[in-house]
Parts: C-alpha cells; sequence; structure tokens
DNA sequence: CGAGTGATTGACTTAGATCAATGACCGTGG
DNA sequence: CCACGGTCATTGATCTAAGTCAATCACTCG
C-alpha cells in the first residue's frame, strides 16, 4: 500500500505555484456521484486525491464510452482552462476525494507570472510525451517486448535495475496485460536469465542482448 | 492520398501566432539521418511536414527502444522547450521535411504574448486529453469494442454517421489492429445491421443498443 | 497496359485472455 | 498471540479472438 502511493506520488508533482495550491478546496464524492457535467461551466481544473473518476461521453441512447479513468494523483480536465464548458461527464467510481483549483485563479496567475505558465506547460508536454511513449508501448503486441520495453525505459541509471513501483499486479493493468500473462512472461524471462527478480526489483542481465 | 493528408491536416492545427509561424525554417532529412540526438543542446520545436520520424532511445548495448513514431502534422520535442537538452534521439525513417521553430522565439513570445502562451497550453491540453483517450482505447480488448469506442467519438453531430478520414489500413493502424482484422470486423457489424457502410463513411445503426 | 496499393476473404496458428486453484503474507479483532 | 479474511503471486488447463500467411479483385496512375 505504501509502495502504491510513492508511485502515485511521483506520478505529478509541484508544478503550480503554492499560491494556487492553497486554493484548491477539497471535495468528496460517493461512487456515482457527478463531479461535472458535459456541457456545464467550466469552474476549474481538479485533480484527483483519492479514489477514481471516470470521463465519460453519453450518446443519445444512454451508452456511455469512457474516455479516461483518473486516479489519485491524476488531474482532470486541464483543457476545461481554455473551454467554456465541459465536454464529457466526471463520475466518481468510488468513495473520492478531489481538489479543485479555481479556473479563473489559475489563468490569471498564468498571465502575470510566465513562470508557472512556463511550468504547466512544461507539465503538459512531458504527460504528452509520456502518454505517447505508453502509446507506443501498447502497438507491441508480444507480452514480453512489451515487458522489454518498460524495463529499457525504466530502469535506473546504471541501467541495470528496475525498482516495481506498487504491486505486479497494476504494473500488469499499466502495461495493459492482465496479471497472469506478466506473471508468467516475468518467470519466462527469469528461467531464460534474461532477469532476475530480487524483492520489489527486476535487475535487467546484459547478457541478453 | 490525398484523403490521408486532408486527415493529416486537421491533425493539428494553427495554434501558433503568424509571426512564429514564418520564423519557422525546412529542413530536409534522407531516411537515417538526425533530427537531433540525446543531450544536444534544445533548439526548438519541430513539426513534421512530410515523412516520418522516429524518436529512439538507445542502450548501453546500442538497443534502441522506440519512443514514437511521429508523421506528417505531429509536433515533436514539445518537452525540449523546457530542457536544455534533448532526452532521445530524432531520426528520419523515410525522406522526411521538418520544420523547426526555434525555441528562444517561442519562449519569448509566450512571455509577452500570454494569448499565444495559452494556446500553446491549450493545443497540449487537448492532446493530453486525445492520448489518454486512445489510450483508454486500447485497454479494450475486442476489437469489435474497440471499433465501436471509436465510432461512438467520431460519428458527426448526428451522431448517426462517421466519415473516415484515409484508408481503413490507416484506421486499423490507428485502432491497433492489422487490417484483416479490422475489415472482418467491420463485415461482422455489417452483417449483424449494426453499420451501413456507404463509400468512405460508417453509418451507425440506432438499433443496436 | 502493367505496377502498386487498398479491400476483402479464407485457412491456420498461437499468444494471451479466462477460469480456477493454491500458497504466501498481512493486518485485525477477539 | 493466533485464527481468519483479504489480496497478491503463481501456476495449470482451456478457449478463442486476433495475428499471420496467402490469394484475389478492384482501382488508380503514369
Amino acid at each position: 500500500m505504501r509502495q502504491i502511493q510513492a508511485g502515485q506520488k511521483r506520478k505529478r508533482a509541484g508544478w503550480l505555484p503554492q499560491s494556487i495550491r492553497d486554493a484548491g478546496s477539497d471535495r468528496t464524492r460517493k461512487p456515482g456521484e457527478f463531479l461535472f457535467r458535459r456541457d456545464a461551466p467550466t469552474v476549474g481544473l481538479y485533480e484527483v486525491v483519492k479514489g477514481t473518476v471516470k470521463l465519460v461521453r453519453l450518446d443519445a441512447s444512454g451508452r456511455e464510452t469512457v474516455l479516461y479513468v483518473a486516479s489519485a494523483g491524476d488531474f482532470i480536465a486541464e483543457a476545461s482552462l481554455f473551454s467554456s464548458t465541459y465536454h464529457c461527464d466526471a463520475i466518481a467510481t468510488t468513495k473520492t476525494v478531489v481538489r479543485l483549483y479555481p479556473k479563473n485563479l489559475l489563468l490569471r496567475e498564468f498571465e502575470r507570472n510566465a513562470e508557472a505558465a512556463q511550468a504547466f506547460m512544461a507539465m503538459l508536454a512531458e504527460q504528452v510525451m509520456s502518454l505517447r511513449t505508453k502509446l507506443e508501448q501498447r502497438n507491441i503486441h508480444s507480452a514480453r517486448d512489451r515487458v522489454r520495453h518498460y524495463l529499457a525505459l525504466n530502469r535506473d541509471i546504471a541501467g541495470r535495475t528496475v525498482t516495481l513501483p506498487g504491486t505486479l499486479k497494476d504494473l500488469a493493468g499499466e502495461l495493459g496485460l492482465t496479471h497472469e500473462a506478466l506473471y508468467r512472461t516475468l518467470a519466462e524471462m527469469a528461467a531464460d536469465g534474461e532477469i532476475e527478480r530480487p524483492k520489489g526489483k527486476i535487475k535487467l542481465n546484459p547478457s541478453a542482448l
């Protein structure tokens, strides 16, 4: 549990100025309750503090299409800052705490504080990068290659060790695999000597070229 | 071919001020040539005008990990604006034309022109959204549901028709399916009456709830 | 007219999803 | 302090949808 927290904490960091961070206000939602609705006027940017929120779009017949499932540490509705209404619904799927950063406050800050603006841009740009990379990873069909891709991108400076951020189950989700598939793949890679698996880590074996 | 062009043109639009757009300079690269290298000082933001560029990271043993493959209309190295060096290599994979927007010019513009800064943020925020949605889509395992997800998100206002942006083959790539799988899935959906397929379009059949 | 590409369909194979069972571990409450 | 419920980790068996290989037809372009 602590490990997951740690992993999530590092998800996005302190890009917003303290003044704004302080201005955020927490809200609680029970499963099924809305954070905001499509076409409603935008009030600001949300950070998920605890729980999960799904962003969905409803079609005429009431069918919902999930755009994104946000969990602790994620920001949602960044784009709402530049739009007058929300373009999808946000619904809590668990007991959830979110923090709301008022839109006008943020925009005003960006206008007079170029540094804050840049920090925001940088954060977004990094997210774009990271998302593109994840998407790239999903183009890899073989489970083993997908794991390799992940390991290659997440090893430490020495390039030999990857520290697992949370449970393997979570990792499986992140990789778009079932946990069984991941367990098996790791077991095979270890059997082949491609990796070693000390507790909480994965060590890459250089011999596997 | 024109259809592909059209699809790509609309990928990202005119978020940057004319002054900057004019300041962009075109460069040509042959397959295998570098646009920039990791750890080299950042000079600016690139727009792929023609061809494709892969962003890769090399590990100690020379193995390359693909982070992203950019094609016409894509911007690359947005994050480089806020970093002093590139964090990966960019290599042309075909005969490629890119347009370079100098970093200092952009940053200066953002500093004095809050509107331009906001436009950039908005563009990034939209990209984040769109990428998240694509990633969400890749979590859907069934080809049919993946197609449904795509159709639901890309139908016109009336909600009954989706205009295909390019070839079905391209769409297959976008959906992370082989073209055969896509053809078959569409054929089945048509056979089941879930969709109709006039030339260049797909019509959703409301009866399929 | 022939080359190149997209669209389509068939046959076959397989990797990964699914269903299931088990052992290890952990925190909790009696 | 220990038994119990919950979750993670792991492995087995089975199934199936999607990938792979391959062939055909339609179109377009020079």
